[in-house]
DNA sequence: GCTATTATTGCAACTTATTGCAATAGCACA
DNA sequence: TGTGCTATTGCAATAAGTTGCAATAATAGC
């Protein structure tokens, strides 16, 4: 058995009513296809395109809605225009983002130790920190300065 | 002279080809009457409109980017559809958002203290957290679970 | 005050993402 | 294997946000 089928039987046993299309297991063999990936929307859909099965892109966005409720994968903004989608990595792993000049720096999920246990203590409450973009400045942007609004972010506009 | 000139003439001080327009001064009289608020897109351009000027929304949209690159205003999702925008606070706060009941939880800017200090020391990274939403599970929910994927994601779609 | 320069605006078109609804197709059960 | 229930899909419409471009208007210099 696949870790494919794994997964998804895995997925039927949590909620039976759950079904097991076509669809549902395209996207997630493009996913797993390459595991490490920042799928887009797009990048998903053209992926199952290869195999001749044309997805509507709500079709597609709504079956890594479901991914991600199940836990399966993380979807961030990173600032790029189109949100990406993750298999949920294990250990989980996040991003820095220069908001100048765009640079992704990858870090641990170590960093979330502490403020994971303030918010678990102060406030019993359990964050969802699974693929976080934390925006910035990068050291050599800092060294560099460009003017106050002069930023990646216009750029990426 | 005014809080709001005071703030206009410091952005035209910055880069001196800045130019203050009857749209700017608006959006900003708009945020400025209601500091402490959330601002979406639409309240300000409704709030506008009540001065009898109509302001086209991406017009909106590009002074509260402005703004933000400047660092008068900070930009959150929190989880509603629409992106909220509030003036940027002294100290800044922040937001837990539960997934299940769609509750948001004010925090103190304290809790990410660490955090910043990891990011600027190990990855000398200056991080802009000025508004921030955490998502996850609020205590009252952690106890009364709901099933995986039925969350107030579902519901907000 | 008048004029030239160019930042900013309004408009219309476009992108990304979501949603209501009728049609389709998993899957449980006979 | 066939049948019914209903979760899921595809489609078309919608919402939120962005962008290119021509027109407008703020400001600097005369």
């Amino acid at each position: 058995m696949s870790d494919l089928d794994r997964l998804l039987d895995e997925l039927r046993q949590r909620r039976p009513s759950t079904r097991i299309t076509t669809q549902r297991r395209l996207v997630l063999e493009a996913l797993m296809a390459d595991p490490a990936r920042h799928h887009t929307c797009e990048d998903v859909a053209a992926a199952v395109a290869q195999h001749g099965v044309k997805l509507d892109q709500s079709t597609v966005y709504r079956i890594l809605q479901w991914l991600k409720n199940a836990g399966v994968v993380s979807q961030t903004d990173l600032g790029s225009g189109s949100d990406v989608y993750a298999l949920a990595g294990h250990p989980p792993h996040h991003h820095l983002v220069c908001l100048h000049c765009g640079a992704i720096i990858d870090v641990d999920d170590a960093i979330f130790a502490g403020l994971r246990r303030t918010l678990q203590l102060a406030y019993r409450f359990e964050p969802r920190i699974e693929h976080f973009a934390i925006f910035g400045m990068c050291q050599a942007c800092q060294e560099h300065p460009r003017t106050e609004d002069d930023t990646f972010e216009d750029e990426m506009a």
